[in-house]
DNA sequence: CGTGTAAGGAATTCTGACACG
DNA sequence: CGTGTAAGGAATTCTGACACG
């Protein structure tokens, strides 16, 4: 009756629907891919699925994009508010792992 | 910032993706809406799109399925359920509308 | 009743490339 | 650098129907 609860993190949404979703036409989105912003994950066939998360991630990188910032650039903020995360991260580790569900190392 | 955070209920989940998720084909699927049991929404072009929501009730219709349970029963089931829901729900109607988003009437 | 399947067609997605700036 | 677009092909989805039980 739980089953997992984590909709925001499930990638689940194809190309299409995001694209619509965020307002970014599919070139730019892949485009995002290229650049190492976005990494959905693929189905056996190949097409690309999406999270929420990525959605919304998309959103902010199209308003850095309108700001004029370049994709290395939201990169470049991205690897650093990465590393931040990783200073006061230890704690959380229990709700991460309630989040994405119990993966006993592997 | 905020968004909508109504992951849950946003249907934009493709029928092959619904098909993985839940382990029914998509031709149950497509019956179970035939009878009434779900109801996506459909992309401009005709292509159903379906909620988190959906894919557990999904889940739990092929639970009941499993037991032997008709798609009727099923129905009736759920209707049963809604009434109730009626019943204590008035007092709900922000926490809805706040899922939902805001709507004025129209 | 519930589900599988073949059929034919339309829409979706993918990649690599050329274009422009 | 970032994005549009035409190209060709493969995978996805859709509907209506026949089959079986």
């Amino acid at each position: 009756m739980a089953e997992q609860a984590s909709y925001k993190y499930r990638k689940v949404i194809t190309i299409g629907i995001v694209s619509e979703l965020t307002g970014l036409s599919e070139r730019q989105i892949r485009y995002y891919e290229e650049r190492k912003l976005v990494f959905p994950e693929r189905s056996v066939t190949g097409n690309r699925k999406y999270s929420f998360e990525d959605v919304e991630l998309l959103i902010d990188i199209a308003t850095k994009r309108e700001e004029g910032v370049q994709t290395y650039e939201i990169r470049q903020d991205m690897i650093r508010a990465k590393k931040k995360q990783k200073l006061r991260s230890p704690l959380l580790r229990g709700e991460i792992n309630a989040r994405f569900g119990i993966q006993k190392d592997r």
